[in-house]
DNA sequence: TCACGTCAAGCAGAT
DNA sequence: ATCTGCTTGACGTGA
């Protein structure tokens, strides 16, 4: 099992996601800005496996505008060499990406440009990944999109548009159970349809639940993910104890993690931590897992 | 130096 | 109709 956090690491003094507005667009600040992020996200990294830290999610902000149409520039071919260093080191340190493009990737759609930029959103995140030189086990994951007051028709649109992607987009998709639209059965039945694996978030699945336990979802969701993909990713989070309503807490409930923990200790996966504090979280369950013996089975370090 | 308005984009649900 | 949340606050302007 290895334990990861989202994007942001709180404890270094910089972010690999700055500020990038459309109407101050330069090349200049483009390459200055996309320095900034590499540079951090190179930091970040390092923190990382020197904290025993083996999975992370890229910022989708990495490369500001990559799917607007002002992008003119190659950032592909001008950074090519700085992607390469920093995937080696991925690959050398044994650590596993994933990256989760935002709201706006909305391929099942019903309005045709929502769709073209979801496209690109989707090729950019795929060119992260390719350009870190990473395989199939690098996932990209989305949720299957609106439901446009129809859902059956929303998800056969998903599966349409799924089966017309790029082959290099289509090595590192995953879809994820959200925490409204569309629960574990739904994917379950996109995934039987395309083989696309699915992550389980399990603070979505508490919260819009389709009445399989967590053991039970597990089951079910592991089986979706072949070998090239790497093992299963689950999501996690508990609910914020004063916001409450399907909000991710701010920091790790160690009861609750503990508990979660006990409960599928039969399972082997890896395990995205969604808790506001990120880094922090994620250090203090790394030290609750190999700290007590009742965890034993894990191996945080391979 | 600091307060404050604003920032590319979609969708659903609450107010 | 407008606001909020999503994975999430930081930048630019003007006082």
């Amino acid at each position: 099992m290895k334990i990861g956090y989202p994007c942001i690491n709180l404890s270094l003094n910089c972010r690999s996601s700055r500020t990038f507005r459309l109407k101050n667009y330069s090349e200049n600040r483009l390459i200055d800005t996309i320095e900034n992020n590499l540079d951090c996200l190179e930091k970040i990294l390092k923190f990382n496996y020197e904290n025993d830290i083996l999975f992370f999610r890229i910022s989708s902000d990495l490369i500001p505008f990559a799917s607007h149409p002002i992008m003119q520039f190659n950032w592909q071919k001008h950074f090519n060499s700085g992607f390469k260093e920093l995937g080696d080191y991925i690959k050398k340190s044994h650590m596993r990406i994933t990256m989760h493009p935002g709201q706006y990737t909305v391929i099942n759609s019903t309005n045709l440009t929502v769709i073209e930029n979801s496209i690109k959103e989707l090729k950019y995140h795929a060119d992260v990944l390719n350009l870190l030189g990473l395989d199939s086990s690098a996932k990209i994951t989305t949720h299957i999109g609106g439901v446009y007051g129809n859902k059956q028709e929303s998800l056969n649109r998903f599966i349409e548009r799924y089966k017309n992607l790029d082959e290099r987009i289509k090595n590192h998709y995953v879809i994820e159970n959200d925490d409204k639209n569309y629960n574990l059965n739904q994917v379950l039945k996109v995934s039987k349809l395309t083989g696309i694996p699915i992550i389980l978030d399990i603070y979505h699945h508490f919260c819009n639940n389709s009445g399989a336990s967590i053991q039970e979802a597990i089951e079910k969701v592991s089986k979706t993910w072949k070998r090239e993909d790497g093992l299963p990713i689950l999501h996690y989070s508990s609910e914020h104890p004063i916001k409450g309503k399907c909000r991710h807490a701010d920091e790790i409930d160690i009861k609750h993690f503990t508990d979660f923990i006990e409960k599928t200790k039969k399972y082997d996966f890896d395990l995205m931590l969604e808790i506001k504090n990120k880094e922090k979280s994620t250090l203090l369950a790394i030290k609750i897992l190999t700290n007590d013996i009742r965890f034993n089975r894990i191996k945080i370090l391979e």
